[in-house]
DNA sequence: TGTACATCAGTGAACGCGCGTTCACTGATGTAC
DNA sequence: TGTACATCAGTGAACGCGCGTTCACTGATGTAC
């Protein structure tokens, strides 16, 4: 057999995932401060000492659990910038990402919104480093647009918080609207769309 | 001595209070699902036993911290109702009451601000009622507005959520922002600024 | 005003339990020759 | 290809500790007469 990656890694990262996808699981009824280690292991199925071999304590694994969240909501974040058409429908197809990326990722959705202001200080820190990210991204993305030439660099990344900041919310709103059922769900989609295009017209008339 | 309220009745009210000032504190570094019932009694002086006089447990107590947060908040927005002035005034004098208020009780805003997306199910429930309440209060609040008319029911409850979300989020920015010194502050307070002012033109055009 | 009894906020001992961490271990996988 | 040794992911027993909750209690405050 050709050492692929090593039959012993593969089995470690299968175990690493386990772990995370059991704390995931956990994490839907309480937050990361609160989480046992014992607890993990137990619905992971190995043994409590077997999570040494992968993280030092459960904030380690809860930045690890930062970096896999964000790293699917930077993929929905490029979709989103790749969205073309008139503002309507930009708008439109953008909250249609969002709430695809919600129904796709929800356990991923809730430990964002839930850990970014929560109570395990390098998980907070870690989580704002990548949305800083996003903005960052987000406003080399609007320096390309033509509307917005002439727009100095401090707006540009204000408008690119303001959207990014955007997202979360309406995602954790999607989150939240969903046990409530579908009507729930459109009203959240309504309001977000509304939201847009409210950010749309201060933006158009930005240099008035 | 009058039976003003009853000696016992104001003791009790003074350790209930001690209680949740001392869980407060300890919140300030830890979320309410890993709080504990013997780590309160014990910064706030009395036997763990006594906490059972006041609450059922830590989520109880919760809620009671977020009627009391939430309460002092509300006074802060009847504030920036109230106030009169040109747009760009207004603006400032909004952000001044965010920082003023984040600066007299930062547990409070620290507390809604992590407990909002928190890991307690009936925490959440109560900050998401308080919040809507407040949301209600500017929507009402809007309509009274000269340059409102013509907008919809729903359209005001929008922007009305945009100034309560925009509002809980500068208080968050600023508790953020306040250990890393005053040039910090003064960025978000810019920031902060700048967006309402992007929202400004977006109401200000949203009928044209 | 004084006395006798009721209330009840706060106490302190005791309990069983699950926690995080340590340690020496096992046995499959990897490596050198 | 085969053999001998090294590595190391996962195990299981053991530990000391703080947790939430129960219970009977104490003594100051409140109330009835």
């Amino acid at each position: 057999m050709s050492h692929t990656v090593g039959v012993r890694q593969a089995q470690k990262q299968k175990t690493r995932q386990a772990l995370m996808e059991a704390a995931l699981g956990l994490l839907e009824h309480q937050s990361l401060s609160s989480l046992g280690l014992r607890e993990v292991t137990r619905a992971a199925g190995v043994a409590p000492t077997a999570f040494y071999r992968h993280f030092r304590d459960t904030a380690d694994l809860g930045v690890a659990l930062v970096d896999e969240a964000l790293g699917s909501l930077h993929t929905m974040i490029r979709s989103t910038l790749a969205t073309t058409g008139g503002s309507a429908e930009r708008i439109d197809r953008t909250v249609g990402l969002i709430a695809r990326h919600v129904r796709a990722y929800p356990a991923h959705v809730r430990f964002v919104t839930r850990e970014r202001h929560g109570g395990v200080e390098r998980v907070r820190a870690a989580t704002g480093e990548q949305l800083g990210l996003f903005a960052d991204e987000v406003a080399d993305w609007l320096a390309t647009q033509p509307d917005m030439s002439g727009w100095s660099e401090d707006d540009r990344r204000m408008l690119a918080h303001v959207y990014v900041d955007h997202m979360v919310m309406t995602a954790s709103a999607f989150l939240e609207a969903w046990p409530h059922g579908e009507e729930h769900v459109e009203a959240a989609a309504a309001l977000a769309r509304r939201q847009l295009r409210l950010v749309g017209l201060g933006r158009r008339h930005w240099l008035d």
